[in-house]
RNA sequence: CGGGGUGUAGCGUAGCCUGGUAGCGCGCCUGCUUUGGGAGCAGGAUGUCGGGAGUUCGAAUCUCUCCACCCCGACCA
């Protein structure tokens, strides 16, 4: 491709709009431009860009056995209204109508299609296994876009979709595709990780999420450096002290800690760790029923966690905590309460702590259970997001945490959505039974922000050369003036295309600094610069793009040379 | 949706407090010069100052209102 024949945009200075790193590069590399919040246009430097992220997994996804389909991005909502999700899945669905004043959405997944086509199309166990996958826009009606594609309300997702006779059958084609979307994330040249993740609303025995790692990314995941153990911090277990609860070892003490609301204040306050101090959540759970969540001073709450104990719940209002607690918010805490009581299991394990109250302006200091707190083992749950140095749930040796950006999800679905569409079969002895589904989802668009988060430096995007745009550039320096760039130019275009290389010429006229500029933001990442200089001598430059120096290369040897490269 | 913030030329911004001719850099167009790290000189074009209403002799500036966008929280690939 030549660059005058292209359509090259960049610009100097990212929009003001822009935070993250990839999204500002994308934007000055003329990768995609806004259209509105969380819609973007693929300009075609970035939709290259965005073809070899599909290709790779187009390709990955064949070899493991997947078929292509395409289904319908507009979606009737009878469909929806069958697995009852029409209500479910709530303003995040684009509902449309149509003339004649029927709904439909514009599928956010498609569990629904995919598994109407599967109750109609599959009638017996001989046609199971089957792994359907399509490559399509999704829209999702995201409360906040954010991030350029990375969050984007349309956006590019590979969805796959299997159906088994059987459990087993299911674990396995699971298997494979969790191998599948680790040779993906690997050949696209990414530092990822697999962890254990929480199936949220869908369910299902078993569910892993894939993740890039970028200290940019939404997502905390925690991870064994001794053993496999990884999980995203929602699921991940806290596991219980191992030490036993200290002794009562301190009276227990009322002590006047004036304004001081906060764990940290009324830590330093009365200088004591924020370890010795108990932390009380008031939450109300979707009955009504007050609950005040106990957990140590230094631990947050995991309400994924709280979730699965009280189901529903919100946190209380201050009006409800002084209706309930008989002081204002600050001041609670798990003394003398009458009301229904959690304790993180953390928590349970404290002894002579400092906690609220239950009085204004007070708090208790040296509190113990069993003397001052009654502790029902009932009432004792992990709550709370794990930190860094906890031991890992395998016993294996301590967590560590880092961030990442989920751009892959695979579930064991079980029966939930064949049995709400009644999704049977005919097994071996003509027994109809229920299918058996299992569902993987790649986010393509967001892997090309993913992969750019991890890969650029001050001068602009440096994609691993399995997502790069153009894999070699030439820069000819004064190419229309010197004939002899030129030529030179022409001819290392001529081969190098021939033999497959995807080579972008800049044959703009530019000034050197120009294209070296362009070049590098737009993160190609092998460049050659033929120029009158070196060719006297009978040598081009080449720069790989993370290489610190440029080096020498006889212009005979150049395109062999260049094509190593490529090809390593 | 709650909280915070921003809207001035394609991009980045000054001006707003204290009302009076809308300015700068980059980019763009023309010409000449220049050609190994975002060139120089000369000339030029581009603004409903987010929209609407109000106050005022006069509004980018003050008031109200709507809209859009961004950031922080609950969802997800």
């Amino acid at each position: 491709m030549r660059v005058s024949k292209f359509f090259l945009s960049t610009q100097k200075e990212a929009p003001a709009e822009a935070e993250l790193p990839s999204h500002k590069l994308m934007l000055r590399a003329g990768y995609i431009r806004k259209l509105a919040s969380g819609l973007y246009t693929w300009m075609p430097l970035g939709l290259r860009v965005l073809r070899k992220v599909e290709n790779v997994v187009r390709e990955e996804m064949d070899k493991s056995g997947a078929i292509e389909l395409l289904m319908p991005a507009v979606q009737p909502a009878e469909l929806w209204q069958e697995t009852g999700r029409w209500e479910v899945f709530g303003p995040q669905m684009l509902k449309i109508k149509d003339r004649h004043a029927h709904d439909f959405c514009f599928g956010p997944t498609h569990e629904e299609v995919i598994t109407d086509i599967a109750r109609r199309e599959i009638k017996s166990y001989r046609q199971l296994p089957v792994n359907f996958y399509q490559i399509q826009t999704k829209f999702r009606d995201e409360v906040r876009p954010r991030f350029g594609v990375m969050r984007a309300r349309e956006f590019v997702m590979k969805d796959s979709y299997s159906f088994h006779s059987s459990f087993e059958s299911l674990e396995q084609t699971y298997q494979v595709m969790h191998e599948a979307y680790s040779r993906i994330f690997t050949r696209l040249g990414l530092q990822f990780r697999a962890v254990t993740a929480d199936t949220g609303a869908i369910g299902g025995s078993g569910s892993h999420e894939f993740h890039v790692l970028a200290d940019s990314g939404e997502d905390a995941l925690a991870f064994c450096p001794n053993s496999d153990y990884a999980a995203n911090v929602e699921l991940a277990e806290a596991v219980a002290p191992s030490a036993p609860r200290g002794a009562v070892g301190k009276p227990l003490e009322k002590v006047v800690t004036p304004g001081q609301k906060t764990i940290e204040e009324v830590a330093a306050f009365l200088n004591v760790s924020q370890k010795e101090v108990m932390k009380a959540i008031a939450v109300v759970t979707g009955e009504g029923q007050f609950v005040l969540l106990l957990l140590r001073g230094d631990h947050t709450l995991n309400e994924i966690k709280a979730g699965k104990v009280l189901g529903e719940f919100r946190f209380a209002t201050n009006d409800e905590i002084e209706q309930n607690m008989g002081c204002r918010p600050g001041y609670i805490g798990p003394i003398n309460a009458s009301v229904r009581m959690l304790f993180d299991r953390a928590a349970a394990a404290m002894s002579n702590f400092v906690c609220g109250a239950n009085d204004d302006g007070y708090h208790h200091t040296g509190a113990n259970f069993g003397r001052d707190v009654q502790l029902d083992e009932t009432n004792v749950h992990d709550l709370r997001n794990v930190v860094s140095g906890d031991s890992s749930p395998d016993g294996k040796g301590t967590l560590e945490l880092c961030r990442g950006i989920e751009v892959g999800h695979i579930f064991q679905l079980r029966t939930k959505y064949s049995e709400a569409l009644q999704a049977t079969f005919l097994d071996e002895s003509g027994r109809v039974q229920v299918m058996e589904m299992g569902c993987y989802g790649i986010g393509v668009s967001r892997i090309v922000a993913a992969a750019i988060e991890q890969n650029f430096d001050e001068r602009g995007i440096a994609l691993p050369a399995g997502m790069a745009p153009f894999a070699v550039a030439i820069a000819p320096i004064g190419i229309k003036k010197n004939e002899a760039v030129r030529n030179a130019a022409e001819q290392l275009y001529a081969e190098l295309s021939a033999a497959g290389v995807e080579v972008l010429l800049d044959d703009r006229d530019e000034r050197p600094g120009v294209m070296f500029a362009d070049l590098e933001l737009i993160g190609i990442p092998h460049r050659i610069v033929i120029g009158e200089r070196g060719l006297k001598e009978g040598m081009v430059e080449y720069k790989g793009r993370k290489d610190a120096e440029a080096q020498q290369v006889p212009l005979q040897e150049i395109a062999k040379f260049v094509q190593s490269r490529v090809c390593a």
